[in-house]
DNA sequence: CATGAATGAGCATTCATTCAT
DNA sequence: TATGAATGAATGCTCATTCAT
């Protein structure tokens, strides 16, 4: 109901507000929205209860802001696939970049899968807006691939679908993912295999004989 | 941490039980372990919160509980990968039992994906158990089928990682998907075109020429 | 937003229910209702915090229970005042049950002062019906009197203002009062004066000639 | 508690206070003492928050220092009844004078009413002190008419309660007063009713035959 | 003078769990 | 079995006041 005095940042405000939202992607990607409290993220930050709420209104205005960071972030590699490259190299790196997003951004990762899994109750419209608008732009391009024969035809979307899900999961079931494989294959290069194996499906497999 | 005194049950008991673990694998896919409250459980099966808290000691037990029963139905579909079929029909049977459990119990797909993104507290060790060893016996036997030259030679583990995570992400990231196909591609018919695409990518793709 | 569960109620919740009305009563009029805590509601009831939020869902409901009782017995008086009766004597009579009514219940006069005072934000809505609808009628009943002669001509509801003014003075600035009396004119007996002087006031003064 | 250092006050300084002061009436009148909180004040006077507390200590400060003047212009009005004028027309003015300080003042008024609603907790020395002392005086004066025949016997004090009441009433019940009259009677001309009125019973009824 | 930053104490409300019946 | 009643421990958020600059 209140106008939202829109607030000038001074340097110290932008610091700490990056403090806040780093220990609130700890904290959230790891409980979820509900399962955070505000303590320990201000624990994390280093700092007060009283003195975050004086950064941020609220437990949800910390959330949203992560959120719509997350967003742009999460979907750069695919703003990346470039209508005019060579396709089988496109997909190739398209999928190598998400996989190095998963390895290096999984609180990232588990966050988005987190919000989505509870239905996007506060993502929703970024979902039904800026994603839905990428992903049939790029389906697009991908169709374009196919008509013109440079990748087998198959579905675009169902496509993208199975390059997110494959990749983001391991970030998202990383814990399971390590303990299947042990301590044997279960290190960092967890992430060179799959990426093999991946390109392997997805790239081999949709080259034109 | 109490031993539990093993209480034997009469079919009443057995009946309740049951009511408020469906009740519970709704709300907790819903909302989380710690979203969710055990008024809403009570609620949704029809009883009072003392009364529920007299068939299962606390709200941990009943996700507990949960958990075990789910990972039992939920590896069912490898489990059922048989060592002496037919390798491609395996794998292609394989997917689509697995398509058809995020499609028929998308609650069930949810509430393991929270637990894991979590870190599986609550779960570990039947990760570390029942699942790994399950995945190591079925990866030998994939293997046995790459060794004898019936399909190409790829990682098995992350061939069941994928298979996993293309085919649950249909449940776990359900809004998305139908929010991204929009209203013309995105009703129920989205499971046969996944399951068209699975096939052509991890069937067809994994055909020895 | 929730469905309100219409809870029946036990004859344990209808004695504690009143238990509470009676400490807010004492609460609220003495600190209005944000300078009330629910502690001391609950303590004055002799009740923890969270059992007294099990009887009633809120603060603000706890007010507004309050405030519909009140308004009822507040206007008791106003209502009895009779178009058949005698003028003079209904007229005395209503300055004198308002009287009591200021002596014996001054908690419900403040408490109801407090929220006029703060612009009626929670009881509004009783003002523009019941209370204005009340007011009209017997306001019609006065102008009666006065066109029939047997009161002298005057304005009706600046008439049943003055009388609702001073009287309820005598609870609402009791404290004053009293100091201005000083100890030996204002014990009890400061009700007694008040009321000779209000009759001379107001119903000799009225009489016709 | 501690000792004031009587600070020698700027031009400035004085303004300043001034804003505040005048914001403070404001709030406090609107929100009673502990339904206010200094950030509205703040904002009203258009200043910072420790801006503010650097002109006055604390938020009672701020309260007391409102009382004080307050309750001097409050009374002014009875301080200029006087002995020697005609006593008809003393009350008459009196009265004139107290309903149009509830017209142009109502925010004083309200502040007062909440003060001593809450039993005085603030101001009860000024209670005891000057404004006794006045009343009393005043009362005198009152009485002295009386004796010599110039207006009727009645009890001076209960008066002066009276004429407080009524004419108060129509700032302290402000928004009651005017739903009740609705659109109709209830605009500016609701004081000229009001003044009739009370002169009515007021003057006309302690006129001797 | 002025303000951004910080905080301890408080407050309404929620929730898992216990107790008595 | 079933439930009404009770509560300790949170939990999100507010607010008067202080501190440093």
């Amino acid at each position: 109901m209140e106008a939202e005095k829109p607030r000038r940042r001074t340097r110290i405000q932008t610091e700490k507000r990056e403090l806040i939202l780093d220990a609130a992607l700890e904290i959230f990607s790891q409980h979820g929205f509900r399962g955070a409290t505000i303590d320990q993220i201000a624990d994390g930050a280093g700092m007060s209860k009283p003195n975050l709420l004086y950064y941020f209104r609220s437990k949800e205005e910390i959330h949203i802001t992560l959120m719509q960071r997350l967003l742009t972030t999460w979907l750069a590699p695919l703003r990346e696939l470039d209508d005019v490259g060579d396709p089988i190299s496109e997909l190739r790196s398209y999928i190598r970049r998400k996989l190095e997003m998963a390895r290096d951004y999984p609180r990232e990762s588990r966050l988005f899968a987190n919000e989505i899994l509870q239905g996007a109750p506060r993502i929703m419209p970024m979902i039904e807006g800026e994603l839905k608008t990428l992903v049939d732009e790029k389906a697009e391009v991908i169709s374009g691939w196919m008509r013109s024969g440079r990748i087998i035809h198959t579905d675009p979307y169902h496509l993208i679908f199975s390059i997110w899900a494959t990749t983001q999961h391991y970030a998202d079931f990383d814990v399971q993912v390590r303990t299947v494989l042990g301590p044997l294959r279960g290190g960092e290069e967890r992430f060179e295999d799959a990426a093999r194996f991946l390109e392997q499906i997805f790239v081999d497999g949709l080259q034109p004989d």
